[in-house]
DNA sequence: GACAAAAGAGTGCATATACACTCTTAACGT
DNA sequence: ACGTTAAGAGTGTATATGCACTCTTTTGTC
């Protein structure tokens, strides 16, 4: 199988967006029901749990640059999805979610959990795990270096 | 921390993309020197290895798109590292690299396994072993369903 | 209180990613 | 040989990603 030629090296940073595209591809397909896309759940979801997060926080909270995160909200904003609001300090940006977005979010919830499920199932729990612990460790050192 | 949000959820597809946006971070700054990026490293070294491919079988070798390859090389001809060539088919077109394309496959493999050794060297050998495992059972088990 | 420094956020540019669609050329069936 | 189908590859459009730079507002210093 040629697909193992960079993998055949071991290169980690190969193997993760490799599988960072596939896992894209993936979520997007499970989600479509819902009109959203894998990075845009993670978002609605993260704006959610946070709660009336700025943009500085937001984009920590998902390891994502902050410009990134500025224009990924956009399609979102376009969506009616969510909103932008202007905090007590002007400069800052606080991101909530509408009605609509809520909405869309919970349906994706569902739609998550079956396509999580069927990962988890095929890996194994405790694969899992170890993968997640792997990855959050991984993540860490490249910051670090 | 903030950040183990949807970690916290334990989303496969969120760690690996986040751990994908690191890794781009870590291997684009180790590759500067050598005027690349960790994705064009891996088209280089592809296109090294597989010898004159054409655009179906290193899409598939680097597990990308076929049209996200097409672009991908756009900015390495730009730079002359590489050149498309007709096959006997004339309606393929084969990969090749330039004399400068090697050199520059050559001066980044050097950056690229000191890179590697940091990573491997703080996770340890055995478990970015495993990790790699992992990724490529998830990466086809995310393609299979 | 005025001015410099710092914090918060957006833009310009370039690359990365892939789906839907189109174009060109080869293979095939009669 | 001719027309249909299939194969190989590029484009249009949209999202994702982040660095360098800029703009606005606040904070701090005197």
């Amino acid at each position: 199988m040629q697909t193992a030629l960079a993998a055949a090296q071991g290169c980690l940073g190969f193997a993760v967006r490799r599988s960072a595209r596939a896992m894209a591809q993936y979520y997007d397909a499970a989600l479509a029901p819902a009109g959203i896309k894998g990075t845009q759940f993670a978002l609605l979801n993260a704006v959610f749990l946070l709660e009336r997060p700025g943009m500085q926080s937001l984009a920590e909270a998902l390891g994502m640059d902050r410009t990134t995160l500025t224009r990924n909200l956009r399609p979102l904003e376009t969506q009616a999805l969510l909103v932008l609001q202007a905090g007590a300090d002007r400069r800052e940006r606080h991101v909530v979610l509408t009605e609509a977005g809520l909405a869309t979010l919970t349906a994706a919830q569902r739609l998550w959990e079956q396509a999580h499920g069927r990962l988890v199932h095929g890996l194994g729990a405790d694969r899992s795990r170890r993968l997640l612990d792997d990855l959050r460790d991984l993540t860490a050192l490249a910051k670090d270096v």
